[in-house]
DNA sequence: CCGCCGATCTTT
DNA sequence: AAGATCGGCGGG
């Protein structure tokens, strides 16, 4: 059972409210793939110096200031694909990237999806990184723009009513040279599907309940 | 587990 | 020239 999708309205909101109401949410594939997210980072668009929207429209970043629940998907180093679902009304552009999940089916999939000869490949890798997740996921470009609350659709969002299975915290988002001081990245503590980056951090804060 | 490095392409 | 990353390697 993969639960009941995520409506339009969900991503209308602020996106860090959306994005600690994510952690525990699933992330679907029509094929069978299922994962719960434990770690996603908001961007706040033109508020935010980290978020590609920052400066405004570009060709990249024109999904962005459109409507809530559609796939926002870049290229990232030339090497990989990481997959943001768009939030806020229409003409704002803030978004939730969607860093590690948990897998729970289509397990063998994702395996094959993500090997690439590496001596020890663990389930635990499979979707702990953004650029990990969206590659056990099949996620690329061409997936760029897909709307997530469309029922039916090769991709979506969904509760199944578990929730997050742990405290939800508020830390530093990964990776970042601009924007590094907004504690807008939400992991599970503690969770072992969280990717690299402090799992736990003297100074973090517990998310709402 | 940690740190360093190279890969490789888009955007500025 | 930098970047919302990852895998392999060496070291502790």
């Amino acid at each position: 059972m993969t639960g009941l999708p995520l409506s339009p309205e969900f991503f209308a909101g602020d996106a860090r409210e959306v994005a600690r109401a994510l952690i525990g949410k699933l992330l679907v594939r029509s094929d069978g793939r299922v994962a719960r997210l434990v770690e996603v980072e908001a961007y706040m668009g033109l508020d935010d110096p980290a978020s590609h929207a920052f400066r405004g429209p570009t060709p990249r970043t024109k999904i962005m200031f459109g409507p809530p629940g559609l796939l926002y998907v870049y290229f990232s180093y030339g090497v990989h694909w990481c997959a943001n679902v768009v939030c806020g009304p229409d003409g704002t552009a803030s978004a939730v990237l969607l860093r590690a999940a948990q897998p729970l089916e289509g397990v063998d999939l994702m395996r094959k999806a993500r090997w690439h000869g590496q001596r020890d490949l663990r389930e635990r890798d499979l979707c702990r990184g953004p650029g990990r997740l969206c590659e056990a996921f099949g996620i690329t470009g061409a997936d760029n723009g897909l709307d997530l609350t469309a029922s039916g659709g090769l991709l979506g969002l969904a509760d199944d009513g578990a929730g997050s299975g742990g405290p939800v915290v508020a830390t530093l988002r990964v990776g970042l040279t601009r924007g590094v001081s907004s504690p807008w990245r939400f992991i599970v503590k503690g969770s072992p599907w969280v990717s690299a980056g402090p799992r736990v951090a003297a100074g973090d804060v517990l998310a709402g309940s």
